[in-house]
RNA sequence: CGGAGCGUAGCGCAGUCUGGUAGCGCACCUGCUUCGGGAGCAGGGGGUCGGAGGUUCGAAUCCUCUCGCUCCGACCA
């Protein structure tokens, strides 16, 4: 993409209702702007942030064997009536009724929704595991959105929904949904900790909150600062291995690491006193198992090997898609912007042209633009006519993690400049060098 | 929903207390110079001062109502 071509509209100073680091550089980096309290538009480069994060999550959510499908974002109160949460759930719910004056509402959730799907098709535990998820719009009219994308209105999810014909089964799921959001994260650059957390409203067992550590989190955490050593890495998990799965939860669970919701102080004090960690946590994600809560109320059922009818055992797992943009900035950024991780960032590399105009600089930034182009990369190419200070500034605030210099005194002498933004330090090489070495970075992303 | 603030040009702000017909910086447009970390000079365009009503010879400024946004708290992906 050619700059002088884009649309990103960067503001040079903070705009007065932004108080936490990455509503700031979103609104600076014109990612979005604000429609309503909650609610954004997203600009261009902030819209290719959110599609790299959901293609990470799909990528990882069909390496488990879950499968996509698409919900709306209208749903009619009818469905919620029969789980009874249409009464529960309280003035969060936005409500609307439609020209035949049919209640409806936005959906902020997605259980009574699959639960209908599911039981209009599946009748067999032979067709058991299974998995649906979808990433769409939710809309929880809160009392008071806040720090941008973190606490929006309207937002972007993921929510997941395993059925499953016992609960030995459904446990699986839940495992195996821990696994796969753990690499999720990790693909995204992020630390994110599995805690022990409270159910809250949805009801269940047995859930998980993922935390990503930020002092602009708004829950207070405490851990075991070995958790934040674990990595799962590049290990190949057999999603279908119950053991193993459960292998991997237990080494990422079993460390202390709970939110304020469920901490207990006695066994926080058992941890050596120098990994005893207090902190603030973005929640990016939580998987809960809640077994037959609204399998038993919606009657969606399965017949089993001996003829019987039984409920299915259930689970639902969130990611909150939108919000990741903000938990990303929080956990990677300094004075001068943001720093994206490699696998979310808007543009794998920028190419910075010291002097437009000078026809050697421009044919090199054009033959790199295009070498790049032909690797799959593409480049956001800052060819305005503006000094170097202001190009540097605007890629050092909208965060690529790499950058290509190209001016007449380096080409001079037959070299570009290479520079990681999150380090800061600059390597001179040839420009086919330098493609090289970007496509060597991405190789593997 | 309780508490506290703020709405003046695209953005950041001054002017409001003490009423007299709107200003600064950035951004934008034109010209010249400049050109490896947000350039300089000169010229220019842009605002029914959130909205409605009221007081007054006169309202951004005083009064009433209203809408919107932000922050703290309780609740939440």
């Amino acid at each position: 993409m050619r700059l002088s071509r884009y649309f990103l509209p960067v503001l040079k100073e903070n705009p007065a209702e932004a108080q936490i680091v990455s509503h700031r550089y979103m609104l600076r980096a014109g990612m979005i702007k604000q429609q309503a309290a909650g609610i954004y538009s997203w600009l261009p480069l902030g819209l290719r942030v959110l599609n790299r994060i959901q293609q990470i999550v799909h990528e990882e959510q069909e390496r488990a064997g879950h499968i996509p499908l698409l919900m709306p974002t209208l749903q009619p109160a009818d469905l919620w009536r029969e789980s009874g949460r249409y009464d529960d759930y309280g003035q969060e719910m936005l409500r609307i009724k439609d020209r035949q004056d049919r209640e409806m509402l936005y959906g902020p959730t997605n259980e009574e929704m699959i639960t209908d799907i599911f039981r209009s098709h599946v009748n067999s535990y032979k067709d058991l595991p299974l998995t649906l998820y979808h990433i769409q719009w939710k809309f929880r009219d809160e009392m008071r959105p806040r720090f941008g994308v973190m606490r929006g209105r309207e937002f972007l999810m993921k929510d997941g929904y395993n059925f499953d014909v016992d609960k030995a089964s459904a446990l699986h799921a839940y495992n195996r949904h821990m696994v796969s959001y753990l690499r999720t994260y990790e693909r995204m650059g992020l630390t994110a900790i599995p805690m022990r957390a409270d159910s809250g409203p949805i009801g269940g067992d047995d859930t998980h909150e993922f935390l990503v550590l930020a002092s602009t989190g708004e829950s207070e955490v405490f851990f075991d600062s070995a958790v934040t050593e674990l990595k799962l890495g590049n290990r190949d998990v057999d999603y279908d291995n119950r053991d193993e799965v459960a292998a991997v939860c237990k080494e990422f669970t079993t460390l202390y690491a709970r939110t304020d919701e469920t901490h207990d102080e006695a066994l926080f004090n058992a941890i050596p006193e120098e990994r005893r960690k207090v902190a603030r946590g973005i929640e990016v994600g939580q998987i809960f198992y809640f077994g037959t809560k609204y399998s038993e109320a919606m009657g969606a059922t399965v017949v089993t090997a001996d003829g019987s009818k039984v409920p299915v055992e259930m689970g639902s797992h969130g990611i909150g898609v939108s919000r990741l943009l903000g938990a990303i900035i929080e956990a990677s950024h300094d004075d001068k912007g943001i720093i994206w991780p490699e696998g979310v960032t808007p543009f794998p590399v920028g190419i910075v042209n010291l002097k437009q105009g000078d026809a050697a600089a421009d044919a090199a930034c054009e033959g790199l633009y295009k070498a790049l182009a032909a690797k799959g990369l593409e480049a956001l190419y800052d060819d305005r006519d503006e000094r170097a200070g202001a190009k540097f500034a605007t890629m050092d605030l909208i965060g690529l993690p790499w950058r290509i210099t190209v001016g007449p005194r380096g080409l001079a002498n037959g070299v570009v400049e290479v520079t990681s933004r999150r380090t800061g330090t600059s390597e001179e090489m040839s420009p086919e060098a330098a493609v090289a070495r970007i496509a060597e970075i991405y190789a593997g992303i």
